[in-house]
DNA sequence: AAACCTTATTATATAATTATAAAAATTATT
DNA sequence: AATAATTTTTATAATTATATAATAAGGTTT
């Protein structure tokens, strides 16, 4: 087992994420092999990380459906189902789930085959598992958003999640809560059309109270504030529909 | 330079996704190795992305602040600034692009180096070229909502249903609620005759208040945005009946 | 080919939608 | 509590889409 024992290397980088909301990323793994499994579940669970291990695929799907899974790392050589076998039939069920394939095997078409039944990396071993770290906390940067780092941006708009401040072109502009979240949501589905219900529900959190006005007043405040002149025309209108960041 | 050379594998693939609609997935690809880029540039090319290619980080940032890009592709050694530097110091501009590092460097501590700068993955020389693009198309699935998803196409005609967009022949077309909803139920529909009275009640929501001429103008309307020089024949009268698109 | 019917085309009025401004209402700050 | 800041509502203006009407063009039937 050719594995580096690697002990809480992140804590300070994973401080911000997981620190008061109680929320920590949940981890399965399914691994055959006892020792490696054990490994990774102390050292995953040390970095902060819920994790919950199998030695086989079964209940592993039933677990899946169930609950909130953030990343599933997959051995291939298990007894039984073949792992990536197993992922395939999860993506069939419409399960998303990121997956991390773990694999002794080299051959290319073998990797080639994990990534087109549903794999989003693929490890061979032996590995060092501070990669492994490092990759699951790419993954999980890029799949939630509240592991996110603090900051969206679009053009030359850059919003800080943390200190909720907008710069605009380098500038930063004073900007409200509500117009905070409002373009964080436009900015998240950049290119979409936001229909006025979708931003109530979305934004406001509720899209009874209020009536559509609403919008269309804070809109305009909000274009106020990052585009004055009305020369960048970031926020369009679709008549009819709603509004788009593009 | 090892990398296996691969053509139009995912052609069927991202068939849907691309054709002609100008929205395909953004890559970045900054490689000073003049015969790699080219031969990055040209192959994710045929896979029908739009490449972007540099062989220095000079003007990259500018790039990347002004457009929307999917993916940037990185190597490492790079004269002048290192490439992992670079990507810390977009980092920290907010600029959130998923980032692949390639590296002929192979020591572990250089590709933890790359992770904790932001990358998303890494990808060791010599590659396997298949297992890229397998790796972007893994990583466009998680960070971008599908780019077929929510589209609708007919021959060059393509709406996209939350970008509320028509392309026609590649070019984007202005077009209204009504001639959105219009279009759609056609595609929905090709080949089958479409009554005045299905298209009132399914379109416009109502068939009582409305007249059969209403109808008429909006389809005419209509044929004048998708085929204003009549030489396509989109949609075709059927004499006291109605219209139908084939 | 004339009469009749259906559809295409064009122009205009109107209804629907959105922008803007200002006034209340709410919330936060001093 | 008073003031300031923010947000919602209301009122009105501006804009846009489109339904209607009027007319032209094209088929169909006799």
């Amino acid at each position: 087992m050719d594995v580096v024992v690697f002990y809480g290397y992140f804590d300070k980088i994973l401080e911000i994420d997981t620190k008061g909301c109680g929320l920590s990323p949940k981890i399965v793994i399914v691994e055959d092999e006892e020792d490696l499994l054990d490994l990774l579940e102390y050292n995953l669970t040390k970095e902060g990380y819920e994790v919950i291990g199998f030695l086989n695929t079964k209940n592993v799907l039933q677990l899946l459906e169930e609950e909130d899974v953030d990343i599933l790392i997959m051995d291939r050589n298990l007894p039984g189902i073949e792992g990536s076998e197993f992922v395939k039939e999860i993506r069939e069920e419409g399960i998303s789930v990121p997956v991390i394939f773990l694999s002794a095997k080299v051959s290319d078409s073998e990797i080639e085959e994990g990534f087109l039944r549903g794999g989003d990396d693929y490890i061979t071993k032996p590995f060092n598992i501070k990669e492994l770290f490092l990759r699951i906390r790419a993954m999980l940067k890029r799949t939630k958003k509240r592991y996110n780092e603090g900051k969206l941006s679009y053009r030359d708009l850059i919003l800080d999640k943390s200190t909720r401040e907008l710069s605009v072109d380098g500038k930063v502009v004073d900007i409200t809560k509500l117009e905070f979240d409002l373009l964080s949501e436009f900015i998240l589905n950049k290119n979409s059309v936001l229909d006025r219900d979708y931003l109530l529900e979305n934004v406001w959190g509720d899209s009874q109270t209020y009536q559509y006005k609403t919008v269309n007043v804070a809109i305009n405040r909000l274009k106020e504030k990052i585009d004055s002149d009305k020369s960048k025309n970031y926020i369009e209108t679709v008549r009819g529909v709603g509004y788009k960041l593009c």
